[in-house]
DNA sequence: TGTACATCAGTGAACGCGCGTTCACTGATGTAC
DNA sequence: TGTACATCAGTGAACGCGCGTTCACTGATGTAC
């Protein structure tokens, strides 16, 4: 590519970077270091000034990932504007539209096996990503008919569960990827329809 | 462990309890073939005396995965009894057990990245357990008001999503871990909302 | 029951390879004066 | 502006290792007669 004298410049990153595009290519545990290294040009040796081995440079990209991804549905939930409901649905979508547009970030978050323990850094931003998804689900729960609401969090997580379900097998063409529905549509019917099921849509539309 | 003469006897077979085991134990990338060898007290060359190699060995472990899968949900569902509502809650419920129970199958399975298309029996089996899934979704759509009725296959792969979900996230010290909930209320609760949003169950129950 | 022979499953040695990790080193950069 | 020096980032050679895959082979098993 460019040219570039004995240093670098930014290793660390384009290191990151380089790491993002094998784990699209080929999975988090489809490359290895000197694979990395060899991708920026740069010796094995010198990726440990940086990092102290292949794991933590997946936990970086991880790490970037939530980021994105905390600003992403912190962004669609845009606090509860138009309404709770809208804004809920808004985050919704933009958990899948996360997976398709970083499908690296995505992987390395949640299919690496890469404990999010590992890195303080990280569980610290994992822990505000469940945040916003906790807190959209809290401010619409007010809206739920007290006798049959469930835990914030609880709802929480069940539309997270669905979500994440419909990435892993109506996406990237595994299990169930023949199916005949855009993955799209299927999490936007199925979130209707759990809302419906928690009094938050009215039964027939 | 027991002593063997020259030949084995069921390599083929031990060789891929091997596999499940070493899948349990690392992952489905966190192996080679060697180690899978050396797991049953042989060459890494006699291992081609009955898989074409690592890939073959995982395909194999998956095949038997969603053997014992089919036959689980197939006994679960029990055609459709006492009542169509009551076998499809089963039904999920297994899902659930399943990948409690054969970690190692239900990696081999859905996280192992191997296609499905990869081998012709591992194919036709998938293929025979979404049946049994979309079977029972068949049943209870028959009991939706039609004019809320969404196609079978759409929803039995809402429920698939969501225990997958479930699994992925909310089992194995994976990313959502620390929620506050065991994985079998939330995925029997979450059910129980969707449910009641096709108007499956009362309201206010 | 015995023996000759075909079949088959696993051996073990060999190959070339890329890996992770270490180390003393050196070239580039920045800063103090 | 110039120079001396400290700091730092990346080099390249080296190590021992285990890998996948091949090959001619051999020991065990089964069967025909």
């Amino acid at each position: 590519m460019s040219k570039r004298g004995y240093h670098h410049g930014n290793l660390r990153q384009a290191l990151v970077e380089a790491t993002l595009s094998l784990i699209e290519e080929k999975g988090p545990q489809g490359f290895t270091l000197s694979e990395a290294a060899k991708a920026v040009d740069v010796t094995p040796a010198a990726v440990y000034r940086h990092f102290s081995g292949r794991e933590e440079l997946i936990a970086e990209v991880a790490r970037q990932g939530y980021e994105i991804f905390t600003a992403l549905m912190d962004f669609a939930y845009d606090n509860g504007k138009p309404s709770a409901l809208a804004a809920f649905e808004a985050t919704g979508r933009a958990y899948l539209a996360f997976a398709r547009k970083y499908p690296g970030h995505y992987q390395a978050m949640f299919e690496s096996g890469i404990p999010i323990t590992s890195n303080p850094d990280l569980a610290m931003i994992a822990a505000r990503a469940t945040a916003v998804l906790e807190e959209a689900a809290r401010a619409l729960s007010a809206n739920i008919p007290p006798e049959k609401r469930p835990p914030p969090a609880m709802f929480a997580a069940h539309i997270w569960a669905m979500s994440h379900g419909v990435v892993e097998l109506f996406t990237r063409g595994n299990p169930g990827a023949r199916s005949p529905f855009a993955a799209e549509d299927l999490l936007e019917a199925g979130i209707g329809i759990y809302l419906r099921g928690l009094g938050l849509l009215p039964q027939d539309r």
